[in-house]
DNA sequence: CTGCAAAAGCAAGCGAGTTTGCTTTAAGGT
DNA sequence: ACCTTAAAGCAAACTCGCTTGCTTTTGCAG
């Protein structure tokens, strides 16, 4: 039987705590006795539950970024991405973001499966054009979306070009004068 | 004295192409004593030469990845941009090529200066930009080009949605019709 | 060809990270 | 309230990566 709440619940929370602390104080490398210390558990606690640091940098990234830049519902498709926009760029400006993004790039085996993170986040963006294209809007793909906006931010993030503030709002305009410009500037590339 | 060439050139490249192989064949974590043994080099040299793990990937990632992709000059920017897009998809394509761009982004710390392969990279461009520009062609600016082709290409490879082939092509084509859309599409961010 | 010194090789020792068998705690159902 | 057992804690042993002092090889210059 598996016993996800309770006091298994606080440890899951306290090292994935400390992960991320350490991370933000430039602690890459901290092993695992190291984030044990930090999470006040048991080492062996740690390797019994996670196996590795890399799987357990991989279940903190994860679920970290999950709980990042939901996208509002503001009526309009503008407005819609530029809410989630400004909120990725939030995150990747602070250092905890930055490096999470960095551990998950790391720790994702070029064999797996995309990542649940992109994928979630892709049926989102989905859902946002469903309901732009329902009020008759000119919608983009989520492909165009993530070419236009979301590249362009990790890009910066993860090769060190610090993100301007309002850049997320810039790229979203770029995509919807693309828009306009060419209705489907992504096409023949599946979605 | 520094002594660059014989027996020192021989053992860096083994070394750079054991770390490429146990990347190739998904040994992400192979300790310095099993790439020395792969390179046939004792592990105090590698130890000695390049102090850490880290440094070592970093090297080896931005040795090769420089070497790959060049900028041609054809005579007008369309062809130069086309020409190196489809190095960068090609390399891209590689396993070699992908794990050694994941690689490397797991290796750079958050506050160490841009790396150096993207600034040389950047310069290339910048010279072909000027090329084009003396020309009397339009041209975009080098952010530009990374937001609109390289990031997305990066975007695709480091989260593991497979870069087909064109992909690149399509890109800066989209970035040239942007281009004549809006002469300025990355104004006011610097370059 | 000879000499100097940079770089590679060798071997022993240290220490941190990891594993393992067992004990203790406490979640969740009866 | 009790019982079962998943999960955490503990301690000891072990593996392995890393460091260090020294010797050997070998570019490269004179």
């Amino acid at each position: 039987m598996t016993r996800p709440g309770g006091r298994s619940a606080r440890v899951r929370d306290a090292v994935h705590d400390a992960v991320v602390e350490l991370l933000a104080i430039g602690e890459i490398n901290a092993a695992i006795p190291k984030i044990a210390e930090r999470a006040g558990v048991n080492p062996t606690s740690v390797y019994r539950r996670w196996g590795s640091r890399e799987q357990l940098l991989l279940d903190a990234a994860v679920t970290r970024l999950r709980a990042t830049s939901p996208i509002p519902d503001t009526g309009t498709l503008r407005g819609d991405l530029l809410g989630w926009a400004e909120g990725v760029e939030r995150a990747m400006c602070d250092p905890r973001g930055q490096i999470l993004l960095r551990a998950l790039v790391a720790t994702l085996a070029p064999d797996k499966q995309p990542i649940e993170y992109l994928r979630a986040r892709g049926e989102d963006l989905q859902a946002t054009l469903d309901r732009a294209a329902a009020r008759g809007e000119d919608v983009p793909t989520v492909d165009d979306i993530l070419d236009f906006v979301l590249a362009p931010l990790y890009l910066r993030v993860l090769f060190r070009r610090p993100v301007e503030p309002g850049t997320g709002g810039k790229l979203v305009e770029r995509l919807l004068t693309a828009l306009r410009a060419d209705p489907a500037p992504n096409a023949g590339r599946g979605g």
